[in-house]
RNA sequence: GGACGGUUAGCUCAGUUGGUAGAGCAUCCCCUUGACGUGGGGAGGGUCAGAGGUUCGAAUCCUCUAUCGUCCACCA
């Protein structure tokens, strides 16, 4: 065997070093900005003939740092465009953070509280001002995370859910809803977080299982209907009992009304009959209560009732002089406490039972949630208004929709695809339950609503008016109102004649976790539908979660998040964790990371270094072989080659990348290196006059492995592409991310 | 309560138009002054959750059951 190291790289007598090489790659991806697409066409390595593709990244929340969760999307994202950028695409893939109101600046609140610090006492503009510095940080950690993966984002582009321009796309948008009557503010039963206090959207509720009591009771001697309840303290409240309308036991009873002095407060009830009463729940009677449950609320408004306040914002009863002075300012719990007293010492009490019950909590804070009465600004999803303008399919200008028709319209007719398609019928049943969107939180982080009044006057705009004695409104919008129109908004929107938004509107493909698609994919959904009349993208790609080595779900709360993604690419490399994530990981499947898996991919990096080093020892100095100096028996392997190649390359087009990567990852160990390169090793060794051809095959499966393993392992590659001789890449002697895909 | 998903080798999982069961890790054996010990070669290990059906043929399609999980709804 001829040792042959004079005339090879000396990096390669060395094992692979990731944490030594990838910063490097890194720094000339940024150095050469071919991320940026205008750069790519400025450079020529823009075939202008192809349609552009474009995507956003999901802006991940300001509130820390980044999970192995944000890894995944990352790679995936990074796959997707590395592949079409090679294959001459004008590519765009734009980077951003999200404000995330709620959930930052709650972070913030345990932050100062810790430090002995009050909100209320800071005041709400030294308050924010510490929600900013902390949201920078984030930010600042966030982005060298997504750099530290590889990702090829466009910088030049980034936006942030709160900065001028999207806060000029959010005023935009809020008027138009506001103008064409689809924002209206509305007294609600609505979820009250009395921790937080604030309002916040069903979709921040998280359901605790929990043992409850469910009480039987009369409200007195004299009322003929007994009712059954588990929460006591708010049936001072109460204005009505309904029955099933078919409901034999109380059917008599039906359009009565009863007064009854329950718990010393003066009730005046009224039987009414509603469908939505389970005659086997209880005793079949429900006893309404209008401003504490939406369900109840709900029958107040088909039954025209009074709507009665007992709880207030501090989740304590009413300061209200209806009730008895015990009862006053107590406690939720403590009240329900006096109250069930009070009912078993008059002797109503029928019942006491222990129910299992799931109690919706407060995801952010974690306080019971109380249903209130209360102002607030909702999105009418229901409500019928004339499309100003329409390149949907379907859907002309001026016709009379809703917004709900325009979300379900786009996803029935696949002008948007879901991968896998399974997700298209749980969106559609979503959309179909969906009911008018809070959208105001009593929060002072985030985009504040743009209306104003003065003595009763009313102004919506996205500037504030002239004149004194305006006063803004002090709520502030819910943060998917903003990460709804980040899609537009970040490519130049409210112009539409942006140059970006012309070009990169609608986007390609949408890719993110499957747990945001009601959330997030619904809602940008309907604001570019409604907004711009057009689709946000074509394709919904949904990853699955990535989970804890023994399957559960990582979260903060629980402190199993797994580690640190930046921590797993010190120690086995960027690429490495990128084929962890993405081999065998279909769309919306959950994984399983093990460190294990990681390992695995890191030894596959030192594998591909060493077979360049071996086809560089044995060739070096040498020029490339030509594909048509392979001869003999080398033709079958080449042809098949070539097959694995077109498979691939049809995977990659169908985004089966946990496919695709497995089999290269597989041809490159066990064909190329294990039998191809075995085999022409012994051919060089014996002067075999097939040698050539030999070297021709080895030189040219290499070159185009190398490219084809690009989007996945892009740092490797592109180093090692650094290293080849300069007259083995013919006219492409550039970066590896713009030279042209092997098809 | 509703919907969806999983159940394949000890572990983690591939297997997309139905055609003789695959990978990584782990285990065991052998090799190795060789491009690579972050290596190479090999072995053991599965009635593809269970039952039934369609088919010449089913891990794959259909029905049911079990079990785990996710989401949604309800919870007076």
């Amino acid at each position: 065997m001829i040792e042959n190291t004079a005339n090879i790289p000396p990096e390669f007598l060395e094992p692979y070093k990731p944490s030594t090489y990838e910063p490097e790659i890194r720094s000339r991806w940024i150095d050469s900005d071919y991320a940026n697409p205008d750069t790519c066409e400025k450079a020529g390595v823009v075939d202008s003939s192809l349609p552009a593709f474009s995507m956003v990244l999901p802006p991940p929340n300001v509130t820390g740092s980044l999970h192995t969760g944000h890894a995944l999307t990352c790679t995936i994202e990074d796959v997707m465009t590395r592949h079409v950028r090679m294959q001459g695409r004008r590519t765009l893939w734009l980077p951003g953070t999200d404000h995330a109101a709620i959930a930052t600046q709650s972070k913030v609140e345990k932050i100062i509280e810790k430090e002995g610090l009050k909100k209320s006492e800071m005041g709400r503009e030294a308050f924010l001002a510490r929600v900013h510095e902390f949201a920078t940080n984030s930010h600042d950690t966030i982005v060298s995370q997504v750099r530290a993966m590889g990702a090829s984002v466009d910088w030049s582009r980034e936006a942030y859910t709160l900065d001028d321009a999207r806060s000029l796309a959010v005023r935009t948008a809020f008027k138009t809803m506001y103008d064409d009557g689809l924002i209206i503010r509305g007294y609600r039963v609505i979820n009250w977080d009395a921790k937080g206090q604030t309002t916040i959207s069903d979709d921040e509720l998280v359901y605790e299982d929990r043992k409850g009591m469910l009480y039987t009771f009369r409200y007195s001697h004299e009322f003929p209907i007994p009712i059954s309840t588990t929460r006591p303290e708010t049936k001072i409240g109460d204005c009505a009992v309904a029955v099933h309308p078919s409901d034999e036991r109380y059917k008599q009873y039906i359009g009565q009304t009863f007064k009854a002095r329950f718990c010393d407060t003066d009730l005046e009830i009224r039987v009414i009959a509603d469908i939505a009463v389970d005659p086997e729940f209880g005793t079949g009677a429900l006893g309404v209560t209008p401003a504490h449950s939406i369900i109840d609320w709900q029958m107040s408004q088909t039954h025209n009732l009074p709507i009665i306040p007992v709880i207030n914002e501090y989740a304590k009863i009413c300061d209200d002089e209806r009730y008895p002075e015990y009862l006053r300012g107590k406690k939720v719990l403590d009240a329900r406490e006096m109250v069930v007293e009070w009912i078993r010492e008059q002797g109503l009490m029928i019942e006491e039972k222990e129910v299992d019950q799931s109690v919706a909590t407060a995801e952010r804070t974690g306080a019971i949630i109380e249903p209130l009465p209360k102002l607030q600004w909702f999105i009418d999803v229901n409500k019928p208004f004339s499309m100003r303008h329409s390149n949907i399919t379907g859907i002309s200008t001026g016709d009379t929709v809703t917004l709900k028709d325009l979300m379900l319209a786009v996803v029935t007719t696949n002008q948007i695809n879901f991968l896998p398609e399974r997700f298209a019928e749980s969106y559609t049943k979503w959309i179909e339950n969906l009911r008018p969107w809070c959208i105001s939180r009593q929060i002072w982080f985030g985009h504040r609503i743009p209306v104003w009044t003065r003595d009763g006057e009313e102004f919506c705009g996205v500037d504030a008016p002239t004149g004194d004695g305006w006063e803004q409104d002090p709520d502030s919008l819910d943060t998917w109102f903003s990460s709804g129109l980040w899609t537009f908004s970040t490519l130049g929107w409210p112009n539409t004649d942006a140059i970006d938004f012309k070009t990169f509107h609608p986007t390609s493909i949408i890719e993110t976790g499957y747990d945001i698609l009601p959330f997030w994919v619904a809602r940008m959904i309907l604001m570019s539908t409604y907004l711009l009349g057009e689709i946000p993208f074509k394709t919904v790609y949904l990853h699955g979660m990535v989970l804890t080595a023994d399957g559960k779900k990582m979260s903060k709360s629980l402190g199993n998040a797994a580690k640190d993604p930046v921590e797993l690419i010190e120690t086995y490399g960027a690429d490495a964790l990128r084929m962890a994530l993405i081999v065998a990981n279909g769309p919306g499947q959950s994984i399983k990371l093990g460190e294990e898996k990681i390992k695995a991919y890191s030894k596959f990096s030192n594998k591909l270094w060493n077979i360049t080093r071996f086809v560089l020892e044995q060739t070096s100095g040498e020029p490339l072989y030509s594909v048509d100096q392979i001869s003999g028996s080398d033709i079958a392997t080449w042809s098949e080659f070539k097959e694995i190649q077109n498979q691939i390359n049809t995977e990659m087009n169908k985004y089966q990348y946990h496919l695709a990567s497995e089999k290269l990852y597989h041809y490159i160990w066990h064909t190329y290196a294990d039998t191809v390169i075995e085999d022409v090793k012994k051919r060089i060794q014996s002067n075999d006059t097939t040698a050539g051809s030999g070297k021709a095959l080895l030189q040219n499966i290499l070159i185009t492995n190398i490219k084809l393993l690009h989007p996945f392992m892009p740092h490797i590659t592109e180093y090692t592409w650094g290293l080849l001789p300069a007259e083995w890449k013919i006219d492409e002697n550039k970066l590896l991310m713009v030279c042209k895909w092997p098809t």
